[in-house]
DNA sequence: TTGTCATTTCGTTAAATATAGAAATGATAT
DNA sequence: ATATCATTTCTATATTTAACGAAATGACAA
């Protein structure tokens, strides 16, 4: 129970999966979607999502060619309190306002060309 | 105010820092006691202690020959909603349980003989 | 003022982590 | 079947982190 309390703090404690998680209690996104607002390299960000995920907090999907992830829709109460107290702060930090926009404009097809 | 919230993260991503403010919560202690309950050297116990004391989780004070530790009693948003959720989760878990049990029989002047 | 003692800081080491690029995977579309 | 393409896994590297012991600090007591 420690453990997964460690965990689920670790997972939070990276910047930029903070951002993903903020990002994530908007909309569903697919990897290079995250990629093109975080500006890292594709497979730096599936590391990052797949801490997410082992944590529980995320979970993900495939929808044709991608591979869709979204916050965990049946997360035990642990994780569920992370979730929202990590969707009640920081709403009004920059950062996170501006990944908010730009997941609005994002276009997969344009996107992701590797 | 998103590196604020990613060093609170990052305080408690550790499962020895989330023992010492689940401590902390029940109780002040000084670092001898803390390392009694850890069974860490002082001086990494010291060092977990500052780092949660710089991300705003825990303050100290003189008293004596000792420095005690407790709950930052005038925490800005971010630190009081964090410390709110570390202190209703894992309340029965077995390690929490027994530092618990531990804190009220140690006693520092006979533990701190460097 | 000198010694004692709790604590912090410093220096070092080993382990963990974030990152990127290349290769592997696996499903879809032609 | 084969090619395409998003994603993951692998390999390597640079940075960060946790840990310890030794030395420095700073306050209290003799």
């Amino acid at each position: 129970m420690l453990d997964k309390q460690e965990k689920i703090f670790k997972a939070l404690s990276d910047k930029n999966r903070i951002r993903i998680v903020k990002m994530l209690q908007k909309k569903s996104l697919c990897v290079c979607e995250i990629k093109d607002v975080l500006k890292l390299a594709t497979s730096t960000v599936s590391k990052h999502l797949s801490i997410l995920r082992e944590a529980g907090l995320i979970v993900d999907w495939k929808d044709g060619k991608w591979i869709n992830y979204k916050i965990n829709p049946a997360p035990d109460s642990l994780v569920a309190n992370a979730l929202l107290y990590t969707q009640l702060q920081i709403e009004d930090d920059e950062t996170i306002k501006n990944d908010r926009k730009l997941i609005n404009c994002v276009d997969r097809n344009i996107l992701c060309c590797n």
